[in-house]
DNA sequence: AAGTGGTCTAGACCACACG
DNA sequence: GTGTGGTCTAGACCACTTC
């Protein structure tokens, strides 16, 4: 067994509720309980409740207990963010990546400010449009330190940049902060999408950090405003 | 003393960083030096750092240390999600509440749906435009289960109905979900704001659920495309 | 080997809800 | 009063980084 125990206990919870046997808007059983159940600590519980907290899919209650929350009424997925991609991937929607461009490029003013690199560092440029259901409704441009991801080829780019990082290079990707706003749409989205009249995008902005806190990813996702979606799920902060 | 002790350890550390006397890229002392420094023991620095981490202040890495994260670089405050009217107080920007509509109504077929509510409930319907430095750009559709909120008045709607909710209702709210998505301006958009000729509208639908995981309040935010913004903060999730 | 953060334990006391 | 979740403690062992 290498899994952590609470998170041993989270999946089991959680799959608890997803199968129903664990139903909506019922009590579950009392951290009490959960301890001579699972045969470990209080604490080790409580970690494991408060990420089913956090993920939306259960809610505490002092003095009283802790209640299923209803899941299947949210159409997305419950815990973070959702795209329109990823939903047209979960969907299985036929999708297609078109690359557009595939550069090594010196840093420009903006660049050199949100990616904190200098004159001498090189940035991979690439630019993808995403065609779902025969739509090039998706502009994505991304841009990446070299020094971080050292080779990047059409394949790559095709897949997902995302996995290759992850898995092949082990870059950690630790948080990321996201800007949303409308701008007129530009030559390049007109280019490379299908705009259908359409002369504003939806831009989502996207600083990406590495485990060590260094920014080493800065990416732009141009929507087509009819097919953007976005779906949060918060929970309200302390204090 | 009332106030939890990770809180306060939470809060001073967080004011040491924006004063600057924890410098941003450096570490912050050991969890076992804080357990020195403040008297008390580990798992308590670490709640306390495990906040700071969540609202992005620090960066834990595991077997180095915590780094302060650069804040400053931020345009937006780091914690939860800013919207554009959130932004426009906070820079003091002349702003005006208008209350087109408020009504005790029968739900109909979406409310039903969405509030959770019967034929026999009856539902607070509250229409207000947003008016910031001279232009009405955002609409606010509010409906609120009539069991929650007995009464409501026009003073209230044109203050903040939010704060009336928690400060004087003493109802606590605790999760909320978002949808975001462009959608075409209707004639009550056109009524009420100032489009300036804008044929499309950013939808900010959110859910809200109390304490109790009941569901109270629907809202919808219509934003003018050009006035609309939109910035989050995420930390990956386990997993 | 020493220091760091991550997990886990077995207790304790508290504030809150409910009968 | 009993049971619940929220906080806090003083230890322990582990995995990882740095030397």
């Amino acid at each position: 067994m290498r899994e952590n125990k609470y998170l041993t206990i989270y999946n089991d919870l959680l799959l608890k509720i997803r199968q129903g046997i664990l139903k909506a808007n019922e009590k579950l059983p009392s951290e009490n309980e959960l301890v001579q159940q699972y045969q470990t600590s209080r604490e080790t519980i409580r970690k494991a409740l408060n990420l089913l907290s956090e993920h939306g899919y259960i809610q505490k209650i002092k003095g009283k207990g802790s209640i299923v929350l209803d899941v299947s009424k949210y159409d997305f997925p419950v815990s973070g963010l959702v795209s329109f991609k990823e939903l047209a991937q979960k969907m299985k929607k036929p999708s297609k990546t078109i690359v557009c461009e595939l550069d090594l490029v010196k840093p420009d003013e903006y660049l050199k400010k949100h990616l904190h690199v200098t004159n001498k560092d090189e940035v991979w440029k690439v630019i993808r449009a995403r065609e779902i259901e025969g739509e090039k409704i998706i502009l994505d441009k991304d841009f990446f330190n070299k020094k971080f991801v050292p080779s990047l080829t059409r394949e790559i780019c095709e897949d997902s940049i995302y996995e290759y990082i992850e898995n092949e290079l082990k870059l950690k990707i630790s948080f990321a902060k996201k800007e949303i706003f409308v701008d007129k749409a530009t030559d390049e989205d007109d280019q490379y999408l299908d705009l259908e009249g359409y002369n504003h995008i939806v831009v989502v902005k996207n600083f990406v950090y590495l485990d060590d806190a260094s920014l080493f990813q800065y990416t732009e996702s141009r929507h087509r405003l009819d097919k953007f979606r976005f779906v949060d799920f918060a929970r309200r902060s302390h204090q």
